[in-house]
DNA sequence: TGGCCGAGTGTTACAGTGTATCATCACCAA
DNA sequence: TTGGTGATGATACACTGTAACACTCGGCCA
């Protein structure tokens, strides 16, 4: 596990790869992958950049099926509970998680201003910093939120060869 | 600057301390410390948990003076853009800073579940590991948030003592 | 003096995000 | 059958943030 050190590919037809590690994290641990929590799940896996709860919703309504922001916001409790999904808090956003870090130690998140685009990284080192300097401080942490915003190499790329 | 190593007292009686270092950079900078302004960050400066903007709002609302909700955003997009008060993503709220870290490098803002306070502190050594990973990431970064939710050191004395 | 202009503010309306509450349905067990 | 549990549907509501426009108060210049 873990083995991307720089970026990784969010959905954009790892799809079909997310359910399927949905699927399988469910069956053993007893959960229900229901039809509306799939199908957050590929709403949000079939996009490279972030999407909020009701565009989410708004995606999978169809005329003879509409389905509320409620519904939404339940299904992805459930999946970000269990790892599946990730909630961007800088930008009231989810994307979809492609690893299986079930502690999330370390989770950077990588937000190109530039295309959008939303990787993750981990990096043991940064919270192992993190831990010392918390201890020295006297805090004892449950959770952590770290969110990068800036250019993607890709967008980087680009703009440097033109 | 940044003589605190792990926690600092925000407002709490440094209300004044805060509005008199806002004075004094606005005055460097020849920008206008208005009375609203200095309203908005005297209701933040004057408590140590974070206050959402409607709070302030409130906050300053007297019989014969409304301040509206807008006005108090405008305030805090100054006081911010300045680095008077931090915006606290997780929370959607704010808090007055009493440092003078014109970067914001290594920031890290520590929240305590059970009582609400939010201190910050700064680590380089972390800045320098993140700074690392980004690089090897191929990312360039323009700006970050890290947030820790946890128990803060009294909180964490109070409750083994008794 | 009088008109112009820009920054700050007041006011209203609205968009976006998230939760509370209750009713309903499917499923499984007693 | 009956009752309990978990998921969903549906409505309403609270909270967060922004757009648009009018107004005031300065300073500046013809
Ligand atoms: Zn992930
Ligand atoms: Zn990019
Ligand atoms: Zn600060
Ligand atoms: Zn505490």
């Amino acid at each position: 596990m873990h083995d991307h050190a720089a970026t990784h590919d969010h959905g954009c037809g790892g799809a079909e790869e997310a359910i399927a590690r949905a699927e399988r994290l469910c069956r053993e641990r007893d959960l229900q992958f229901t039809r509306l929590r799939r199908d957050v799940l590929a709403a949000i896996a079939g996009q490279t950049r972030p999407m909020g709860a009701y565009d989410i919703a708004e995606a999978l309504s169809e005329p003879g099926r509409r389905v509320a922001a409620v519904s939404v916001y339940r299904a992805l409790d459930f999946l970000t509970e269990h790892g599946l999904v990730h909630r961007i808090a800088s930008r009231n956003a989810f994307i979809s998680c492609g690893h299986s870090h079930t502690d999330g130690a370390g989770l950077v998140f990588l937000i190109c201003r530039n295309c959008g685009t939303i990787d993750e990284t981990t990096s043991p080192e940064v919270e192992d910093q993190l831990g010392r300097t918390l201890a020295k401080a006297g805090f004892k942490p449950t959770s952590r939120i770290l969110e990068v915003e800036g250019e993607c190499g890709a967008c980087l790329g680009r703009s440097t060869e033109d």
